[in-house]
DNA sequence: GACAGATGAAGGA
DNA sequence: TCCTTCATCTGTC
């Protein structure tokens, strides 16, 4: 089993959206981490940003902005999922197959990666997902279409199923 | 090695 | 339906 891997971001930039300033973190291999409003304290990076990095946030604003507003993003940025371990990279990776207004069960993220027994698995690696929205953990139900949980809080992930046009349990 | 966890399934009320 | 219990697998400490 590997463990996680731990790559300090370097470039800390804020997205303003109608639902709150995000923070985007960035290493040098793409967007490392995004929080949701309100989760950490807004923090500038005091490194200088490169034209890449610039490029990217600039992705991710827009990509951001599509996903709250129920739409598919038409392109992402890089992402640097190096922090996670191979069962999470393979877990997130499912999760990006998922299309806007669609939704998976964990059982079916489990089958999809070949591991049907992996359920409560799956859930902890939905919940170590550095990069939620873009990769789109909230689109992970619990059996029966049940909610489950979710990382950056459950009205979070009622808030962009709605959106998506998604019903769910409560 | 022990424990926790964003689950699933089965059984009973 | 809802609740409880047990089985299962992985990550973290």
């Amino acid at each position: 089993m590997l463990k996680s891997k731990t790559v300090q971001p370097s470039i800390r930039l804020p997205i303003e959206t109608d639902h709150g300033t995000f923070q985007a973190a960035y290493s040098h291999n793409g967007l490392a981490t995004l929080d949701f409003p309100g989760r950490k304290p807004a923090a500038s990076s005091s490194a200088e940003v490169s034209k890449e990095v610039r490029q990217w946030h600039k992705l991710t604003t827009r990509a951001l902005s599509a996903v709250l507003s129920g739409r598919a993003a038409a392109k992402l940025p890089p992402l640097d999922m190096s922090a996670g371990t191979d069962f999470q990279r393979q877990v997130w990776r499912a999760m990006q197959r998922i299309r806007t207004g669609q939704t998976r069960g964990y059982a079916e993220i489990a089958r999809e990666i070949g591991r049907p027994k992996a359920v409560r698995a799956v859930g902890g690696a939905c919940g170590a997902n550095p990069i939620p929205v873009l990769v789109p953990c909230h689109r992970v139900l619990a059996a029966n279409r049940r909610l489950g949980g979710f990382s950056g809080g459950i009205e979070w992930k009622i808030k962009l199923l709605a959106r998506e046009g998604v019903a769910v349990r409560a």
